[in-house]
DNA sequence: TCGCAGTTTGGCAGCGCTGCCAATCCGGTT
DNA sequence: AACCGGATTGGCAGCGCTGCCAAACTGCGA
């Protein structure tokens, strides 16, 4: 790299053009590669932009682009702390990186109100997609979208209306069937353990479709532990303790998902409960630990890279859709 | 909002200011709260943006702006499948949302090459900064990162030297500790358990402070078992299984991470041998679940959120600079 | 030799915004 | 009434790039 540039300005087009002995536009379409040129300028080119270091602007080029959006999409999802979402960026990264297109992430921690103001601030970027977690949201978050006019995909979450395009699965089919497979295997007296669902919507619609399927068995919850705060192994334990000195004959719980029913597992060993003969435990993800563990966890496995990378295949499609990804019923050893 | 703009058209700053009537200079003043305006003229521009569902452009404030640098930063993580990047994002989020200044993202998947390209990508977003993880980058990263004048901070490690700015703590040192306390608590017999090292330089570094802290008590590792691919509790179980199988005396193993640990006190538990009497397990990072297991974990917290959080507050400062936040051994019941 | 269709090229307006500057306004003085 | 300093305001160039257009050039047949 020869520093000929001034010092303090980056190398530009211009700069480019004018080492390479060619005009702006011929610099434009061979760094493109759109538009017709000769052998010869592409040459001239590479090695200009080689040999000065050039490093294009995209913020000028999306705004003198044709539509004027960028070559971004922005993403908001509800928290990082939760595996579910980190795998979901996954899918989604693994997916628009073969296309050179980044993700604008921020992170609404479950705030309907800062998910607004996320949205907005997004937008200003001009992404050529937003993605947005779940299917409630402000109305304004709603309006801002659609006069943005850019696609709009909601993930994870298909009990419900979108905006535009839906890739997810039905967390009340899920409920349900966890529901189904406890009392298939002969449960009865089932409790509830689940972080807080005011802020965690889809764990809510879960437990929704679960009583539901209780109800239609003529069933009925026999307890419901809430812990405050977002999921964990710790809150899972002490959730299943606090459970345990409160009802003394359960025969299973249902949690909120894999991180608490692990909590929920060792509180079990701690106590020397044997599992599933004394108590089952059926969780939610089928994240990676659930198979490795002495007794492998009974769960629902969730498509999440899968929602992720048909999220963003849906960019380069148009018009409202729902994709239903389904999901897994693991049996594993624990319920 | 009064879609009274021409259809397919955004609503641009040009229009606010003919809505409120007043000039563009005054309504950009009034956006960013920046120079001096009327109370009247405030007034008729929030109206205006109100009344018109006005969404700035940020590509074109960026451009025309001092500097031409975007209030967004680029950070390149090596994976998403491991927990430890996550939390490092949202130590990053949460310090920098505060400021409405949006991540970029690219996933490298530990591949140098990868890298690079993922900067050069970002770089051509002209972020405020650049985050980079680990030490180790290609010339071409370094020279790209230098020539675009931005402020860099590497992040997790700092055994080595950086481009300019670091946040971490010393993996050898973690290593080195880790070695410590098990031979101090009376273990000789003792093994590596990790995944890919190839890929994962720091686990590398960590396992080499442990050999030599293991070298100055005149001790050397027993056995050594390396799993390919990425790290999860299923490898752990798995080559855990392995070793104890090639290796009938071991008293302790170390584990690449605490996924890997859970995986080997999983394959103990399905055993049933004894930890820590029987054999040992020693982790690495202070996972969450790591408090939550009948045994807690005897393990190294990594302060993830922390860097996250200090590189964000690098970004103002300037000049190069080290931050070592340390680490802190967690004694522990399983080692 | 000229003309023609196709290819290659450079000039330049303009994307939406900000920063600069000069113009205007306001209230109180002289 | 003329004047003054500070607060407020609008006009306009220009950020780096792309898209459009017309100009220049190419090879080939008439």
């Amino acid at each position: 790299m020869d520093e000929t540039q001034l010092p303090g300005r980056l190398v530009t087009l211009t700069d480019v053009a004018r080492t390479a002995g060619v005009g702006e536009s011929t610099v434009s379409r061979v760094l493109r590669n759109h538009g017709s040129y000769s052998k010869r300028a592409g040459e001239r080119v590479a090695e200009a932009v080689a040999r000065l270091g050039y490093v294009p602007n995209r913020l000028a080029g999306s705004l003198a682009g044709q539509g004027a959006s960028a070559r971004l999409v922005g993403v908001v999802i509800p928290s990082l702390a939760n595996v579910v979402f980190p795998d979901l960026l996954r899918g989604l990264t693994s997916a628009l990186d073969a296309e050179g297109i980044p993700c604008v992430i921020g992170v609404s921690d479950y705030d309907p109100d800062r998910e607004e103001a996320l949205v907005a601030a997004l937008l200003s970027w001009r992404p050529a997609a937003l993605l947005l977690t779940g299917l409630e949201h402000n109305p304004g978050t709603v309006a801002l979208a659609q006069a943005s006019g850019v696609r709009v995909v909601e993930m994870i979450d298909t009990d419900g209306a979108g905006i535009d395009a839906v890739v997810g699965f039905s967390n009340r089919a899920v409920g349900a069937a966890s529901a189904r497979h406890l009392i298939t295997r002969g449960y009865r007296r089932i409790a509830y353990l689940g972080h807080d669902l005011r802020v965690d919507l889809r764990a809510g619609k879960r437990l929704a479709g679960f009583e539901h399927a209780l109800g239609e068995a003529g069933l009925a919850l026999s307890d419901k532990e809430i812990r405050p705060g977002p999921s964990s192994p710790a809150a899972g334990r002490a959730g299943l303790e606090a459970l345990l000195t409160r009802v003394s004959d359960l025969d299973a719980v249902y949690f909120s998902n894999d991180d608490m029913a692990l909590g929920g597992y060792f509180a079990c060993l701690a106590a020397g409960l044997a599992v599933p003969g004394r108590l089952a435990l059926f969780g939610f993800n089928g994240l990676d630990f659930a198979a490795a563990m002495p007794q492998p966890l009974s769960t629902v496995r969730t498509p999440r890279l899968e929602i992720g990378r048909q999220a963003a295949a849906c960019l380069t499609s148009a018009g409202p859709k729902t994709i239903d990804l389904g999901f897994e019923l693991i049996e594993g050893a624990t319920a």
